[in-house]
RNA sequence: UGAGGGUUGGUGCAGCGGUAGCACGACGGGCUCUGAACCCGUUAACCCAGGUUCGAAUCCUGGACCCUCAGCCA
């Protein structure tokens, strides 16, 4: 039951388009503009171009949006492509998890997969024609040296004594380069730009750098890789990128992505800078995020608590609820901490209408119907979906013992508690009205059962003929038949709304991020329910069978999000 | 103090010279066999100061504040 159906990736992206086509933004008016002007014949082509040294969050899930959302809009391409020019931090796994995240987010670049590593032959080339040009030269200057010739945020640079070296030596320093004759840190290629220009970046960056060690893709074929800048913007011209879309740090780069093509005249396209997403409560930082998993403060990169989208995806998000969330909070250039409520209301707004609804018992409190024949058992009709009736029926086992949650019943109920009480009577859902008469301790004053009559008349739950009406229903779960098992609830894993603005974003950790319950009481038609399906426990949550600790027969529970609920807002604000 | 980005309700995003709008949140009400969902309503914003204009969030000038850049990372 309650298998996790995902629409086709085709499918999603033009669902999630025609969503889109309400809300507007500063690429779209460019690319608008650029339709118009007719500056690329007409076509739009985009490319999401992660680093495979790390997982992806949703952080990438807005880029990865916004770029296949563009290409699907404008009857484009979107391209995935690896950025993997540094074989010290990149590996194949990474090359998995990223696609496998993609594709789960409901995109598809269908034949478009490519490599940074894949150009190096013609990467190679380039370089060497800007050589040729006398536009690059081999430095010999040490690493810490040509830090000190870069100069200040205020002051020149100075140029490298290598600086003017003729051309026929670079071209044979680059050539030894590439043949391994030097070592590491001896030399690299580099721009010749400016050593004075206010653009740091502009003052002679590094184009090439040696690294003796083997690449996942190309082995041992290669001891130079290219620095991004470099490898970049040839990359989409490769291509034939129209937009290039990347965030707001590499405004300062957007200079020398144009020099770099323009001093090898070729195919242009334009980047295009955007803000990167920040979410309250939480870290988006590969650094950051890297560093909680590797100091085993989080179980892993699928830590439910984790930003990480398969980290979203085993805590029970949706692909279409991420998407969702990254259309409604919009593209822009100004730096902004996104509010977590919008994220959760996107994933409840999903799972409302899809997810099957079920009863469960979190922190069980024991109840014993005194005038319900020892023994019966019978069962009852409960709708898997009230918002779509095409999901149909289930029976649920009701006997004389069943489990409410302990907070639906209080001894001395203030005065806006309208649910379980002594001498109260409310509804079970789709089961019956029921009155509590008495209330059994333990040696301790502990509360450990409740005992209650029920009214016949009013089974399925139906008001009585006397039209008795009750202020509250309860969800339930006969005691013989229950799944007894683990449910897990979250919290951010912070406690600050931007914990990568302390001093060290690892003192205000959220001690309270996890709960394990342990003994919870389900609905025993949940004891086969699929690992990754979505169910919402009434008046609970969504929650979702974990694929990672479930065993057959046995599936344990993430709570992805809460139900809003009223009645807690209402004690908060001290009643 | 160099260069480049940015500043609209509590939050995010629109508005591109003509009554400042959408979503989330918050608050109130309706409905209800989920205190959910749904429906209805309320709240609340143009960084500041000048200027141009019949009219400025939008254009101009000056200022304030925030962010990015000194990797052989991306």
């Amino acid at each position: 039951m309650g298998n996790d159906k995902q629409a086709p990736p085709q499918e999603a992206q033009i669902i999630d388009a025609e969503q889109r086509l309400g809300s507007s933004n500063f690429i779209r008016h460019i690319i608008e503009e650029d339709l118009e002007t007719g500056k690329f014949d007409g076509r739009v082509e985009t490319r999401f171009p992660p680093e495979p040294n790390g997982y992806l969050h949703i952080g990438h899930a807005k880029s990865i949006c916004l770029n296949f959302g563009l290409a699907a809009q404008y009857n484009g391409q979107c391209h995935l492509r690896f950025d993997d020019t540094n074989p010290l931090k990149e590996n194949v796994e990474y090359v998995e998890s990223i696609k496998e995240d993609v594709r789960w987010l409901g995109f598809d670049w269908g034949a478009h997969e490519y490599f940074a590593s894949d150009y190096f032959d013609r990467l190679y080339g380039f370089a060497i024609e800007l050589i040729k040009k006398g536009r690059a030269y081999v430095d010999s200057l040490s690493p810490d040296q040509i830090r000190e010739y870069r100069g200040t945020l205020n002051e020149p640079g100075r140029e490298s004594p290598y600086r003017s070296r003729p051309v026929e030596e670079n071209l044979q320093l680059f050539e030894k380069m590439a043949a391994g004759e030097f070592e590491e840190g001896q030399c690299v290629l580099r721009a010749k730009i400016d050593m004075a220009a206010p653009n740091i970046v502009m003052r002679d960056p590094t184009l090439y750098r040696i690294r003796k060690v083997q690449h996942h893709r190309t082995g041992k074929r290669w001891c130079i890789y290219p620095m991004y800048d470099f490898a970049h913007c040839l990359s989409d011209s490769i291509e034939a990128i129209t937009h290039s879309i990347c965030t707001l740090e590499f405004v300062n780069n957007r200079e020398l992505y144009d020099w770099i093509l323009d001093a090898l005249e070729v195919y242009h396209p334009q980047q295009i800078e955007f803000a990167r997403l920040n979410l309250a409560y939480t870290v988006l930082s590969k650094r950051k995020l890297i560093q909680l998993v590797e100091e085993g403060i989080v179980d892993g990169w699928d830590d439910p608590r984790m930003p990480s989208i398969s980290g979203f995806r085993r805590r029970g998000y949706t692909p279409a609820a991420i998407r969702r969330f990254c259309d409604r909070i919009g593209v822009a250039k100004r730096d902004s901490l996104v509010d977590i409520a919008m994220l959760e209301h996107c994933l409840r707004e999903d799972l409302n209408t899809s997810a099957p609804r079920v009863m469960g018992v979190l922190r069980p409190l024991k109840v014993v119907i005194e005038n319900y024949p020892e023994g019966q058992v019978e069962y009852l009709e409960a709708v898997n979906n009230p918002e779509d009736p095409s999901m149909g029926i289930r029976q649920v086992p009701f006997s004389r013992e069943f489990y409410i949650e302990r907070d639906d019943f209080m001894e001395a109920p203030p005065k806006k508690f309208f649910r379980l009480a002594p001498g109260r009577e409310v509804r079970l859902r789709y089961a019956y009205f029921i009155r509590c008469h008495d209330v059994v301790k333990d040696d301790q004053g502990e509360i450990v059962e409740l005992r209650c009559t029920y009214d016949p008349e009013t089974r399925g739950g139906n008001a009585p003929p006397d039209g008795r009406k009750v202020k509250a229903t309860l969800h339930w779960v006969s005691a013989a038949e229950a799944l007894d098992t683990d449910v897990r609830l979250y919290d951010h894993l912070f406690t600050v709304e931007n914990p990568a603005e302390t001093e060290d974003f690892k003192e205000s950790l959220n001690p309270e991020s996890l709960t394990i319950l342990t003994g919870c009481k389900l609905e025993p038609g949940l004891k086969n329910a699929e690992p990754g399906a979505h169910f919402q426990f009434e008046r609970l949550g969504y929650f979702t069978v974990d694929t990672r600790d479930s065993t057959p027969g046995k599936p344990v529970f993430n709570r992805a999000v809460t139900l809003r609920d009223t009645w807690a807002k209402i004690q908060k604000s001290g009643k």
